[in-house]
DNA sequence: ATAAAAAATGAAAGCGCTTACAATTGTAAC
DNA sequence: GTTACAATTGTAAGCGCTTTCATTTTTTAT
């Protein structure tokens, strides 16, 4: 491998110069400058970022922790992400902590001891103390999709209430009052917001609330399914449901369909993502829109300006769902 | 931060000692072991992989380029090879290449200069050769989803040919003779490799392949939908319609039923990938299964073995596709 | 032409760790 | 108690770069 000292003696100047012109830092003269190209290009220079990272106790390198690769949601959200850092040329350390506290601190500290420059979280099963105390260590962190009031300047979130509310706001407005709803993993701070969102509606249009028509699901498309079976199991009378994401709002399509009842005609369907699949789906599926690439992108634009002091980078904090009409929603049949 | 050195000084050892424990590498006493794990706890200590790497020219990181992070393809890949590489306590490093030679050459560069210990690349654009000459120059990659007979060892793929003709091999096995053809971009092997399967199948059948039942869409959902619109506009008869992909093949349907055609009554249609929400859909898609999770784990094996020694890892070059059935096929009517 | 200021460069001390190699200590056999 | 050998620990030389500070060169103003 060849080193910086190396081009140095090639382009007959101080190793301190080549770094110089390798960062474009200091001030070098056009002809060294010139020089020392000549030699890196002849020697076929490769700049060793691990020992500048060593050297200058900087990696730029970003962790990233999400729960799991799969599906399409976290592709979308990095990606996102990803867009925003390369235009900045910095590089993105990828862990998982499948929503398992004691795999995420793992993880977690893994990416530390890498000497990230800052950690982009998504993270479920850590505990709020145990995120609030890492940034009182002085750790750069944002956390995504998660809203944690201690550290709310740390946070790039969803207003997954809203975003229940507009769900099941949209289903009273075109007629229904009776509504089931397939709530998500209600442990999960995203599954039980969803689930107050669609109360709010129903109190707020002044519709009475009853555990009987609600179902908790995983997130899972096959608890869409089992829910809609459970649902109708226990005699619940429905004409639409509000699901906590779409992928059990496909799930709960199929069910729907076995049972003989048409969608939207029977049955209104609602979903929760906008996941790239959703506008697939025929009817297509009703939704609500989870700026998911967005929140990467923001979460990337917080750590170039306070990691790395670019400005021009503008994030929010808590972002709006909006509603996605599509096909699966329709006013009742009288 | 605290570093060894301190580590060392509190515990009464040498700074050697402290790294043999921490790396569990040469021989410490019992005794002594404690003793520094003592002090490690007691000052907080957190091993500094920068530094290590720099030292022992191992960065234990795998560098990782996809064309895209949106979309749940990669995602199940990158999940594949994750989970392989975490419990060998590796790291990945993302880039994306987007399909761009200049963009794949320059990701590639970024994570060479990062020192990563191999490469996983899913590259489109840049040519075998580049890869070739890479290979000869001691990186050590692998390559994924592409096959290059020079570097064939290199190589993790699928036997898209086989998969191109399983699908259309299906389609004329249940009496199909008319088969629109919605081909991915040719000018990648996969979209190319899928339909030079579905030719042998025809021929194979014997029956006569005609330009006018094939359209070159690009592998997103849209151009599917676009396919069946220009196939029915230049008068094209068929009763069913094999897709390169999941996507085309869902905005296939989609098309389908605004021309009031049902699938599969009317028209059959068969998918390519297996993406998760290929059974999602409804009827369900009956498509080709990629393997994607296995390709990104055998890509992780093959790392682990070779470059990290790591024996009992086995992995294969070729995996071969299978048809999976759900509902979008029948016979055609008579 | 000359002094003062600015620009360009070099010398060298780390960054925090790994890893030969040397030195020391412990152990078992005689 | 010795000796030979194995187990344990320490010494110190890097790994390839950045960066401060001092030095030299160039430029500008007088």
């Amino acid at each position: 491998m060849v080193t910086i000292k190396q081009v140095s003696e090639k382009a007959g100047v101080s190793s301190a110069t080549v770094s110089r012109v390798i960062n474009n830092t200091g001030t070098v003269k056009e002809k060294t400058r010139e020089l020392v190209m000549a030699a890196m290009a002849e020697l076929g220079y490769r700049h060793n970022v691990v020992a500048a990272s060593l050297a200058s106790n900087k990696t730029h390198t970003i962790g990233y922790v999400v729960p799991e690769l799969h599906g399409s949601f976290f592709g979308a959200m990095m990606g996102g992400t990803e867009q925003a850092l390369r235009e900045a040329k910095k590089h993105m350390l990828i862990a998982t902590g499948h929503s398992d506290a004691q795999i995420e601190k793992e993880q977690i500290d893994a990416l530390l001891s890498r000497r990230c420059d800052a950690l982009i979280l998504h993270v479920e099963a850590v505990s709020d103390e145990y995120l609030v105390n890492l940034v009182d260590q002085g750790v750069e962190l944002v956390v995504v999709n998660r809203f944690i009031e201690e550290i709310g300047d740390n946070c790039i979130s969803l207003d997954n209430i809203k975003g229940g509310y507009l769900a099941s706001r949209h289903l009273l407005d075109i007629g229904h009052t009776q509504i089931a709803y397939i709530a998500g993993s209600l442990f999960k701070a995203d599954g039980k917001n969803r689930l107050t969102g669609h109360q709010q509606a129903l109190a707020d249009m002044g519709v009475e609330y009853t555990d009987n028509l609600i179902y908790e699901g995983n997130f899972q498309a096959k608890s869409g399914t089992e829910g809609i079976r459970a649902l109708v199991a226990r005699g619940a009378k429905f004409t639409a449901v509000a699901c906590a994401n779409d992928e059990m709002a496909s799930g709960a399509m199929i069910a729907l369909r076995e049972l003989g009842r048409r969608v939207p005609e029977d049955v209104s369907v609602i979903g929760f993502d906008n996941v790239d699949f959703a506008s697939y789906l025929s009817p297509g599926l009703t939704t609500i829109d989870y700026p998911v690439q967005k929140i990467g992108s923001m979460a990337a634009h917080w750590v170039l300006e306070r990691v790395y002091g670019h400005t021009r980078h503008e994030y929010q904090h808590i972002l709006s769902p909006r509603l996605i009409l599509r096909g699966t929603t329709s006013s009742p049949e009288q």
